[in-house]
DNA sequence: AATGAATGAGTCTTCATTCAT
DNA sequence: GATGAATGAAGACTCATTCAT
């Protein structure tokens, strides 16, 4: 998840993604960033410049991956209806796969604490253009609904995103079987054509 | 929204949440609830046990509100349909008449800082038991295919509270047309019959 | 010495003062502050904004405290000569009394860490002003040369401040004779009468 | 000014100088000297033993540079009165030309963070021990008043010190001929013939 | 009930120094 | 000789909580 950064950076960022996930970021301090992580204090500060830093160094580096991780599986594909059902696959294989960093972009997304900057390059390096991009296609092609895209697939998003909180908190389990209704559930909700009984 | 509770609870709860929203939780000490809220802090630890309480008096406030906005919204109208509108409209409703509020349910219901004795008093004075209530009902007359209604429940609140998320970032602007389009697509997503041409 | 101040901030002020003077700004921390005065950190930082801060109430304390002391002898005589005399015993009297304010003030005027404003405000509640009076009076008298007052007060302060130096290092006993001769050496200095052998 | 040392020592000291005199020494970190001196701080460590070595010997390399440049002016000429001009003027001269190095002395001779060796070697090798002799001479001839010659060198230094402090705080403009006053107030303070009128 | 001064453990961060390369 | 990554004790400061008034 974080291969592009040194053995340091990767064990700093890897330790204060575990922390924050069980602990919460008020409780996770540097101390305990250093303990954990086998890195001493003082070298933390000689590779992030603070703990913010570390904070949005984790979260960038999160969401590029997400981005690749995601967008990589939606181009193995032609029809959009396919590219569709791969792209949320691929969404929802992530937060199953990386429940961890999945969570940790959710819960710190909106967060004060995240610099705008971050957030832009991380929308610029995400998933988010590249689907919109496919929805949009999918109302040209008269697919789906006229309806505007970034809306649509933030309502998708927001659907699997609660359906993995459903399943992370054992409310549910999720299926192979499961999961492709989900996404039915999506394409039927702005598709023109009638999905269930087809 | 917080009137069960008197004047110094109200105005502890009230700054905390303001706080707490554009400040974040470490940032939010007891000395500055104190001075916004103009109850000292001795005076505060009189009617709250530690900063933990007023957090989890303030989640479940603010759940028992919201219960009993949606579901007031849910229970003027017959038909599953008319219900499903209506109580979905109240969500949408309450996320924008009461952000902060809808904010702080979002970013801490998943939160260690919450004790699970104040989720789960959340989850049977909320608005999730009767909504999926509703499901199990519309899925028993065959207007919804037959998904776990938890399931659906969670999915389509998902959807909208990203919704509601895009128009607070000002990513767009939610006219009534868009709600309804918005509920309507929830709607085709499960239901048997086809929604958008009808 | 801080008698204006509250019981903490008195205990605080001359508590730094005594480190200051034999450990050096570096090596007085805050905790040992507060350990040596008794108050415990936290509540140092109730009466105090910062370390920074400590140190410049330190500073103006010190340098009213000085002025209050020198002026004061200076106005108890009519003659120039005497009120010359009285003055700068003063200044001596000062130094050998209370000698750590003296050499707080001799270390610290010059320092970064003392903002301009402190230095200001030291200046127009210090004895420098009423002695350059004193001075500007006995040139237009014709008793002293015509040279800028400024300029010989802050000669003549250096000397006694460099034949203090010399007593409190025991290079130098400094007896009331010594005294006088000293300050009769400032005077023979700019005066126009010899001052000597009269 | 460190003409004795090679080009790393050099580098370090002069770094340090600058450092401290414009930012104290609690802000001249190790780090920093190491940055802008352009040596490791791993090197620094190859050629002092501490950052308290580097102090010290900056303080031994100025005191010797200080010496060496007001003797050789005193030793220019053959009376009394006129090596007395000469190196006083040097003194002033010094203060101008070497702003730094002469604060440097003046804020951390006193200092506890200087050993007593290197105020010792100091001393030794400093302006004092000749001029001290050259005042003993002069009170021998009758020219001087028979006070102690430390203590009338210590004096005049303080005065000139302080003329050069107002000058420095731009409170003066120290031109030739005020130099020359200056130097002539000393001269009258401790001279059994009256200077001014003749 | 109400105040806010007092506490001290804990926070983030810095820095002199060491050591493997 | 030279580098700069690594260490961890110590620094200034904060903050939840208590308690005398």
């Amino acid at each position: 998840m974080f291969e592009r950064c040194n053995k340091v950076q990767k064990a700093v960022l890897e330790t204060t993604l575990d922390l924050i996930i069980d602990r919460e970021l008020q409780a996770t301090s540097m101390s305990l960033i250093a303990k954990d992580s086998g890195v001493s204090t003082g070298n933390i500060y000689h590779y992030f410049s603070s703990k913010e830093d570390i904070i949005n160094e984790l979260y960038k580096a999160i969401v590029k991956f997400n981005g690749e991780f995601v967008t990589k599986g939606m181009n193995q594909a032609d029809s959009v209806h396919e590219r569709f059902r791969l792209a949320w696959r691929s969404v929802i294989e992530l937060g199953k796969q990386y429940p961890k960093g999945f969570r940790f972009i959710e819960q710190y997304s909106f967060s004060p604490y995240i610099h705008e900057q971050s957030k832009l390059e991380a929308y610029k390096g995400g998933w988010c253009g590249p689907m919109e991009e496919l929805y949009r296609q999918a109302v040209e092609e008269g697919v789906f609904v006229p309806l505007d895209p970034h809306m649509m697939v933030q309502m998708h998003y927001g659907s699997l995103v609660y359906l993995l909180k459903s399943h992370q908190q054992n409310m549910l389990e999720l299926t192979d079987d499961l999961e492709e209704q989900a996404i039915r559930a999506c394409w039927n909700a702005v598709s023109k054509e009638k999905g269930w009984n087809g």
